[in-house]
RNA sequence: GCUGGCGUAGCAUAGUGGUAAUGCAUCGCAUUGGUAAUGCGAAGAUCGCGAGUUCAAUCCUCGCCGCCAGCUCCA
């Protein structure tokens, strides 16, 4: 038996529970995904969180029952019969094809229609409980009714439940909406809008690190930093093509004296005509021109989220130039660079993903073999995502999982044979003749907001000393040793580190605490001794042993520390 | 946008058809201390916004805004 076979057997006993307390529910589909199981139901009144206690008592008693899973293949007729009164059973049923076996899963009062995977019986479900309940649409498909999903998860052993939900809380103590806000990095406010993000100045001191951080790689590579307008004549969409594949995702038109302007949902088209201003040589080539460009899109109100989905954000955006034959060349250096830019902040662990448009064109060939090239090249596994291009080419997006596991989209690189067309791009080639040139677009760490949410979460709110806000803060144990702590932070901050002095009349274990809770990765407390000896001792981070060392021998060590994250 | 839940000082929570309580944070005073909370005191809230019902609304009803869990979407 599968994990996900058990799973889908708890999404059976749900099903069977609420049969038994909601015998008005018409049960629809119930399958395993990755963290459990979901069923899904159609009834008027919402199931409650008390609802889903009792429903999930009655599924404790259904698996101690341990009732056998038994299967028996019917004809469709009676697959049709039995479910008189739940057109989602009726639908599906009619759609199985001729030929496939029609078969009915039964455990104790309860059978339903389904092709099978289960466990024998349902005493091999460990442990299981109820999660939440949200709305889902019927298929999928947001104009079709909406049903109530009732999630859950499910495992072997209690022990790995266990675990699982202590996954869960150590996920939660590191949500960036959580953390943001504590450690004073970011806040989203009611009165100016949902998905807008506030940087308060130890967020932008950090987002400064990084775009700092990434720029230094962008010189490396020979790319020109330019700066585009937030706000363009609408025409400029209409010739992109992103108003008649986005518009419902734009911010609308902003009329003034008759002309109609946007603010602009990427960067590319501003890029492009920089590009177009002048005329290009195939010597000239490939350009590269990057951006930390702000962009406005109009997410839906339901799907923002944190720092990771977001109205206004910041992308680390460039767009190459190329000839078709640098095409290959490009993309490989791309993708060195994106992987280079993840190792560099801790993420070590990534999938890769090509993805083909929806509407094939006949340059798609080309530009997938160069996306498929360059991963074979660095010998890296890839997935394909079927039609999850962008309307202009295929893309290669890369996941990573962060310290506890979880994935995140973040940096993509993208092919386009389209924009160049449409705005009809050219160089000259040495034969003499105009050329169109091929276009890579590529953000890397994706956007700001995302990226530094990701941070937040991958390191827990512990940035490393490279990032961290403030780097050490010197904590006098009585007042009589402030002048000294002075003194040490300006020895400290002349070695260009971030440091701040306590000054507040609090004991020193409350200062500690405080700190702490800042997540602060120095702590240095000077005393009596200390101020007379010209040290400090250093409580580290992470590390219970203290140490007593000179300010001038500590401010060197972090400054080493420091650069050789850099 | 859809379904469900939620919105009370900066934060976290309590509470009620008769304008609100506690802790932390803040400020003041005392205290001068050795590694995760010293004591006392003060100040701080048109109870998300707007309308309705009512003698009276933070509480009940409706609309809007925002947040949360999902769905859908994501150039």
């Amino acid at each position: 038996m599968t994990l996900d076979e058990l799973r889908h057997t708890a999404a059976h006993v749900l099903a069977y529970a609420v049969q038994d307390l909601f015998p008005e529910a018409k049960p629809t589909i119930g399958p395993a995904i990755d963290n459990g199981f979901y069923y899904d139901f159609q009834r008027d009144e919402p199931f409650t969180a008390d609802d889903l206690s009792k429903l999930e008592t009655r599924m404790h008693e259904i698996v101690k029952r341990d009732y056998e899973m038994t299967g028996r293949r019917v004809e469709r007729s009676e697959a049709l019969d039995r479910y008189q009164s739940n057109p989602f059973k009726v639908e599906m049923a009619r759609e199985i094809p001729e030929g496939e076996p029609i078969t009915l899963y039964t455990i104790g009062e309860f059978t339903d229609l389904c092709r099978g995977g289960h466990a024998k019986s349902t005493g091999e479900i460990g442990a299981v409980k109820l999660m939440s309940v949200a709305g889902a649409y019927w298929r999928g498909d947001e104009h079709k009714p909406m049903l109530q999903r009732i999630y859950g998860t499910a495992f072997p052993t209690q022990k790995e439940l266990d675990d699982y939900l202590a996954f869960l809380e150590e996920a939660a103590k590191r949500d960036h909406r959580k953390l943001g806000p504590e450690l004073d990095l970011y806040s989203v406010e009611e009165d100016a809008g949902g998905g807008l993000v506030f940087w308060h100045p130890k967020g932008t001191l950090v987002r400064g690190i990084v775009e700092n951080f990434i720029r230094e790689g962008l010189a490396e590579r020979g790319y020109q930093p330019v700066i585009t307008p937030h706000i363009v004549h609408e025409k400029l969409y209409e010739t992109s093509g992103h108003l008649e594949n986005f518009a419902h995702g734009m911010f609308g038109p902003i009329e003034v004296e008759g002309q109609r302007f946007r603010l602009k949902p990427m960067n590319c088209p501003g890029h492009i005509l920089i590009y177009k201003s002048q005329s290009h040589s195939y010597r000239d080539l490939p350009i590269r021109y990057s951006e930390f460009g702000t962009v406005y899109r109009f997410e839906r109100s339901g799907t923002l989220h944190g720092l990771t989905r977001v109205r206004g954000f910041t992308q680390d955006d460039a767009h190459l130039f190329c000839t078709p034959e640098q095409l290959q060349g490009e993309f490989e250096q791309t993708l060195d660079e994106a992987l280079r830019l993840m190792r560099a902040f801790n993420f070590d662990d990534f999938e890769y993903f090509l993805s083909t448009r929806e509407h094939r064109g006949p340059t798609d060939d080309i530009a997938e073999a160069a996306i498929r090239n360059a991963l074979e090249s660095r010998n890296l596994p890839y997935s394909i995502d079927e039609g999850g291009g962008a309307f202009y080419g295929p893309k290669l997006d890369i996941n990573l999982h962060d310290a506890i596991g979880r994935k995140w989209q973040l940096g993509t690189v993208q092919v386009d044979f389209i924009l160049p067309e449409r705005f009809e791009l050219k160089y000259r080639g040495s034969d003499g003749a105009d050329h169109r040139p091929v276009m890579i677009h590529r953000a890397l760490a994706g956007s700001m907001e995302r990226f530094f949410g990701v941070l937040i979460e991958h390191f827990g709110g512990n940035f490393p000393a490279w990032l961290a806000p403030v780097q050490a803060v010197l904590t006098p144990i009585s007042e009589h040793q402030l002048d000294y702590a002075h003194e040490a932070a300006a020895k400290l901050r002349a070695a260009g580190l971030r440091v701040e002095v306590d000054e507040s009349n609090e004991k020193l274990g409350y200062k500690i605490r405080h700190w702490k809770t800042q997540k602060v990765p120095f702590i240095l407390v000077v005393g009596k001794t200390e101020a007379a000896d010209g040290t400090v001792n250093v409580n580290e981070r992470g590390n219970e042993t203290k140490r007593t060392v000179p300010i001038d021998v500590f401010a060197a060590e972090l400054r080493a520390l420091v650069d050789e994250r850099r």
